[in-house]
DNA sequence: CTTTCATTCGAAATCGTTTTCGTATTCTGC
DNA sequence: GCAGAATACGAAAACGATTTCGAATGAAAG
C-alpha cells in the first residue's frame, strides 16, 4: 500500500534494483520491454521514489525557502501565492518562514533553511535588517538566492522589484494634478529601500512642480500600520491644518487616516486627498475608496520563482550565473479619495 | 566552510563516527571528556547534521504540511502565523500548500505531501471537497492529521474550531436586542460545515425570539466575496426594502454590504445594520466600523500545532492515539454598524 | 568458427546519519 | 591476583535511491 521501494517493485518483477531505478528514469541501457513492464507496476502500486534517500545521492531537495517579514499582510501573502502556484508547476516544495521584520529572526531562519539543504532561498528582506552576514553565507554556499520587493543594494542578487521612486513620484504628481499644493507624506521606517525611495520620489515630484519641501510634514510610520496612520491624519489636522493631502508609505497608514478624517467629518478628497501605496484589497472597500499604486504580488512572486530556476539551471550546467534585477510596472490607481 | 559531515569531524578530532555522533547526542556511553570536546569542536566549525541522511534512519522528517484553501485570507494568514510560531517552538518546519477551495487540488496537494513523509498534515478542508478518500488515505498512512476552522463531521479527526452555531446565535440575538426584526442572511456556500452551522445559528436564534424565517432573505456567497455582499446589498434595497439587518457568514460580503449602503447615503446602523463574522483587520478601519465575531486565528494554528505534536508522541510511544476536539471560544464585537 | 561490438542487466559503492552489538580497557571487591 | 562489572570506544549494518563499472548475452562481421 504505502512507502514501497525499488527492492520491493524488484523483488516483485524478479529485477535487480538498479534495472527497476533505471527503467524509470528511461535509462538508454534498458529494453523497451522492460521499461513497459516496470513502469507498469510502478504506476499499479502507486509508488513514489523517496525524497531523503535520493537527495543524498543527488543534493537536490526540490524545496525552496520563503522568508516573508510579514505573513499575513495582502501584498505579502499574495506574493507568497505567486510563488508556491509557480513552485508547484515545476514540482517544487515551498517552506515558508516568517521574519517579523525582525534582523534576528530572520539570521536565524536562513540558518533553518541552509540546514534544510534547500535548493534555494526567496526572501523579503526585514525592516530592521541592517547588516548581511547571513545574506553572504547564502552566497557562499553557492545556493540561488532571489530578492522580492523588499532587497538590499548592498548586495547584487537576482530580484524582483518595483521602481518605488518612480511609482512614488506618480502618486504625488496625480495628488498636484489634483490642485493639491501643501502635500504632507506618512513615509515608512528609516531602513527599507522601498521606504527610502518612496520618499525620495515624493521630494523629487514636489521638486519637479516646484513645491517647497517642508521637512515638519513628513511623518514616519516606523509599523506601517492604520494607528499610525490614524494619529498622524490627528497631528495633521490638529497642527497643520493647510496641508491638503497625504501621500503614504503603504495603504494602511493611509485607510487609518482615512478613518479619522471620516470621524471628523473631513470631506475627502475636497479639504483633504489621501493617496496610499500597494492596492490591497482593502483600499477599493473603503468609503471612500483609496487612490493608490498597485503593486503585482502575484506576478512577484511568479517571477521571483523563475529567476530562482534559472539559476538552478545555470548553476548546475556549470555555468557562471547571471543576476537579474526584474522590475515590475506599477499603475496609478485613481479611486475616490482624491 | 559548509557541509560537514560527521565524518570530518571524526577524522579531525581522531575519534570514529560513531562516537562523535553520539557524543553529539549525549550518549551514556561516551566519556564527558570526549562529549566536551565533541561539542567544542562542532560548535566551533558550526556543524549541522544533515536532515536528509537522518531521516532515512529515523524516518522522522521533522517537516509538517499545511494545507490552507485561501492564503491571502487574512483569517488563514493567521492561522498559518500560528502555526508557525509553534512549528518553530518545537524545531519543525513547515511545508505550505494552497487548495484554492478546490478539491482535485487538495487531493494533489495531500499526495504531495505524503510523497515528502511529513510528519503531520495540518488542513483546512476546501469549501468543495465532497469525498474523503485523500484524508482517508492519510489516516491509513498513520500520519497525525489536524484539521483546523474547516473540519469535517464524517472522519473523527483531532479538530480545532469554534462553535460557528453558537457564534452565529450570538451575532443575530445581538441584532434583535438592537431592536431589528427582519433581519437577512448572507450565507455562505452550501458545503462547508462553518457555512450550514452559521445558518443554523442565524436560524434558531430567529426561532428562539419568534421571529418568523423567510428563505427569500437568504442569499447565497458562494466565493464569500465583498462583490457579492455588494450585490446582494442592492438586492435588498431595491427588493426588500422591509429588511432592517443583514448576517453576513463573513467580514467579506458584510464589508460590500456597506459600501453599497454607503454610496445609497442608507444609515448604518439606523435603517439596516450589518453584521459579519471573522474579525478581519479590515473590520475596524472601515466607516462605519464593522460589528463581529472575534475568530481566534492565531490560537488556532497554535492549538493545530500542538494537537499534532501531541498525537505524534503518542505514536511514536506506540499508544493509540485519542483525537481531541478543541473548541475555541469566540468573541461577539460590537461596532457602528450594529 | 572466432572476433567484435552493441545490447541488456546487476553488483557494489555511495550519500551521511543512527544504532546495535562487540571489544578493549579500567576498576571493583575478595 | 583474578573474576566480574563498569566504562569508553568502534565496526558495521542499516535507511532507499543513484550511478559507475563490469559482465553476460547475442548478433554481426570477418
Amino acid at each position: 500500500m504505502s512507502n514501497l521501494t525499488l527492492k520491493d517493485i524488484a523483488k516483485t518483477l524478479n529485477l535487480s534494483i538498479t534495472t527497476v531505478s533505471k527503467a524509470l528514469k528511461d535509462y538508454p541501457d534498458v529494453s523497451a520491454k522492460t521499461k513497459e513492464r516496470v513502469k507498469a507496476y510502478a504506476k499499479e502500486v502507486n509508488f513514489t521514489p523517496n525524497a531523503y534517500a535520493a537527495f543524498l545521492r543527488t543534493q537536490e531537495s526540490k524545496i525552496i525557502g520563503v522568508i516573508i517579514p510579514r505573513l499575513n499582510h495582502y501584498f505579502f501573502s499574495n506574493v507568497l501565492r505567486g510563488i508556491m502556484n509557480a513552485a508547484e508547476e515545476h514540482n517544487y516544495m515551498v517552506i515558508v518562514l516568517n521574519s517579523e521584520e525582525s534582523y534576528e529572526l530572520e539570521q536565524k531562519q536562513v540558518d533553518r533553511l541552509l540546514r534544510q539543504n534547500v535548493d534555494g532561498i526567496l526572501m523579503s528582506i526585514a525592516d530592521s535588517t541592517h547588516e548581511l552576514d547571513h545574506i553572504n553565507k547564502i552566497i557562499a554556499q553557492k545556493i540561488p538566492l532571489v530578492f522580492f520587493d523588499k532587497y538590499s543594494k548592498l548586495s547584487d542578487c537576482s530580484s524582483v522589484i518595483i521602481n518605488d521612486q518612480k511609482a512614488a513620484f506618480a502618486a504625488v504628481e496625480h495628488l498636484i494634478q489634483q490642485g493639491k499644493k501643501n502635500i504632507a507624506h506618512f513615509r515608512g521606517p528609516l531602513l527599507p529601500q522601498n521606504s527610502i525611495d518612496r520618499f525620495l520620489g515624493y521630494r523629487k515630484a514636489l521638486e519637479h512642480y516646484g513645491i517647497e519641501y517642508r521637512k515638519e510634514w513628513v511623518f514616519r510610520c516606523d509599523d506601517i500600520s492604520s494607528d499610525e496612520g490614524y494619529a498622524y491624519a490627528k497631528t495633521v489636522v490638529e497642527n497643520h491644518p493647510e496641508i491638503d493631502a497625504v501621500f503614504a508609505v503603504a495603504d494602511m497608514p493611509a485607510i487609518g487616516a482615512i478613518k479619522y478624517f471620516n470621524e471628523q467629518k473631513i470631506a475627502i478628497p475636497e479639504q483633504i486627498a489621501v493617496m496610499g501605496f500597494s492596492n490591497w484589497k482593502i483600499a477599493n472597500l473603503i468609503t471612500p475608496s483609496l487612490s493608490t499604486i498597485n503593486q503585482p504580488g502575484e506576478l512577484m512572486g511568479q517571477k521571483a520563482f523563475e529567476l530562482f530556476y534559472s539559476e538552478l539551471q545555470q548553476l548546475k550546467k556549470g555555468d557562471t550565473v547571471d543576476r537579474q534585477i526584474i522590475e515590475l510596472d506599477t499603475d496609478l490607481i485613481v479611486r475616490c479619495s482624491t
